[in-house]
RNA sequence: CGCGGGGUGGAGCAGCGGCAGCUCGCGUGGCUCAUAACCACGAGGUCGCAGGUUCGAGUCCUGCCCCCGCAACCA
């Protein structure tokens, strides 16, 4: 009954982008979903903001590593507010409570932790640790400094992730801790099949200084990911707090493709070894590119989701990533399909829909609509797609609706009806076309909350109630002036 | 032989053994309630290549070509 779901922690050495939008919104809907269905619901989301990397950019800003997180985590919060996202809790890695119960994680852990030296070939000019294979490649010789690696000792404590391996793959064989979509399940079992290997899981202090002391050595960190994915728990509060009891296992965790590993081994490995069940759900979206271009720096066509949301609204934001981004794949943005999307479907299809329908309840009824009748369109596909996360195909589902609403306008011609003045008639077919849209406003609520609101509050209380302009403007029109008419 | 995904009309995708389909875009027609919106019809595909299985193959098998991810301890 209780529904729990997540994002990811974004980690803060970045401004927000597309793909974290795009991540918020699906969990959003999620939430938003559960709470339709009366479920008590905790949506979570956050930040992560420890290690080497964000020291090192809050150097190079010439601040301290806490300011640098503050910033960066502001900006993620201001993001999920601009997208109406909802989430319950917004945890930081670096909040006290965070830090403590982490601590106290790593000492339950206990029996599964054990110290080792991790040898390696490292190179002083990077100061950086380098794979065997890069090594090799390299013959040996680090190409950037033009010097030999050096064989190297660091110590480092270990998680003794193998011996989850067969439990963690039971779970995910039988399905009790399901991942979708199924091929990238299939990636993990065969990743699973050949053996999970135990992870070094700290970094000596003298390397890496922001992160969270291991307790009983100050001489080590927590690596960052081992920390960060425990703010699944700490964040209700394990082990005592009462929201951890209610609300664990999650339902769904939503993570980005490039995770997996992490939340589909190494996670559910923590779990076990705390005794505790796995997350029902794990669910793996795909990349956003621009222009079919990776975004990146270098290439500087990054887009920033604020404009997009400043120029198109959260709702255009929300519709277009979670029906035009494959909810199983990856999907491409550009300005050209978001604005065709926006008038095509949005203003055309719907935002017409509704304008049309209450404007002749309006000319030929003076507003009144009269006795609805119930919906009688089928919302099976529509929930199955739910919660399988297929979001694009619950939105079509949708769409059809949309569409057979506008055709059915056409074959009833309810300006027709009126002329011919079979009032009666006439009550029924505009009756049925605000059923119609208002069935839709419900479907639409998690993905578009502010467009069904505004659809409920037209047509919900029997009386047309008209908006100023329309729901969906069009953007980008060549303007033609009163001048010319 | 590291692992995985994919190649279907101009674009994006569905179909995964039984007459090649959807959305967008394009063309023609219709309508006038509506945000120059809506509706109908139409053009457009040797379903990556080559073999094979089958009464029948985008759909199953084999080989090949081409894209794209992931991993090799960065979060």
């Amino acid at each position: 009954m209780n529904y729990f779901v997540t994002t990811s922690i974004p980690y803060v050495n970045g401004d927000p982008h597309l793909g974290h939008a795009m991540e918020f919104v699906m969990a959003d809907v999620l939430a938003r979903y559960a709470r339709l269905q009366k479920k008590p619901v905790l949506f979570s989301t956050g930040t992560d903001e420890h290690g080497g990397k964000i020291a090192e950019k809050a150097a190079e800003l010439g601040i301290s590593p806490k300011e640098m997180a503050d910033q960066m985590s502001a900006k993620f919060r201001d993001l999920s507010e601009l997208l109406n996202v909802s989430p319950d809790r917004f945890i930081r890695t670096t909040d006290k409570g965070h830090e403590q119960r982490s601590q106290l994680i790593w000492k339950s852990l206990n029996e599964y932790i054990y110290k080792n030296s991790y040898v390696g070939w490292y190179c002083v000019g990077d100061e950086e640790f380098f794979t065997e294979t890069e090594v090799k490649e390299n013959k040996g010789v680090c190409p950037d400094h033009n010097r030999p690696y050096d064989r190297i000792e660091e110590e480092n404590y270990f998680f003794k992730l193998s011996a989850f391996t067969d439990q963690v793959f039971h779970a995910i064989d039988s399905g009790s801790f399901q991942i979708v979509p199924k091929t990238k399940r299939n990636e993990i079992i065969s990743l699973l099949k050949s053996g999970l290997e135990d992870i070094s899981i700290s970094r000596p202090k003298d390397k890496i200084e922001w992160g969270i002391p291991v307790p009983g050595d100050s001489s080590q960190v927590m690596y960052v990911w081992f920390e960060a994915l425990m703010n699944y728990i700490t964040v209700l509060g394990y082990p005592e707090h009462e929201d951890f009891k209610k609300f664990w296992p999650a339902n769904v965790q939503v993570i980005g493709k490039g995770i997996i590993r992490f939340h589909a081994a190494i996670w559910p490995g923590m779990l076990l070894a705390l005794g505790l069940p796995l997350p029902k759900m794990l669910y793996v979206h795909g990349y956003v590119t621009v222009n079919d271009q990776k975004m990146s720096k270098s290439l500087g066509n990054s887009v920033s989701p604020v404009d997009v949301i400043e120029k198109y609204g959260a709702d255009t934001f929300r519709y277009y990533f979670l029906r035009h981004v494959p909810s199983y794949g990856d999907g491409d943005f550009s300005w050209e399909k978001l604005e065709q999307v926006h008038n095509s479907e949005l203003a055309n299809e719907l935002g017409n829909a509704v304008q049309r329908t209450l404007a002749m309840i309006v000319k030929y009824q003076n507003g009144m609509i009269g006795d609805i009748p119930e919906p009688e369109h089928d919302t099976g596909m529509y929930h199955q797609a739910m919660e399988r996360c297929q979001f694009d195909r619950a939105l079509e589902d949708v769409w059809d609706q949309v569409r057979g609403l506008n055709q059915y306008i056409d074959q009833q011609k309810p300006w027709a009806i009126a002329k011919s003045g079979d009032a009666e008639h006439l009550q029924e077919v505009l009756a049925y076309q605000a059923g119609a849209l208002m069935q839709i406003a419900g479907l639409i609520e998690p993905f578009m909350p502010s467009t069904a609101l505004k659809m409920t509050n037209i047509f919900g209380t029997g009386i047309i109630r008209p908006i100023e302009g329309t729901l969906f403007p069009k953007l980008d029109q060549p303007q033609i002036t009163s001048a010319d008419a």
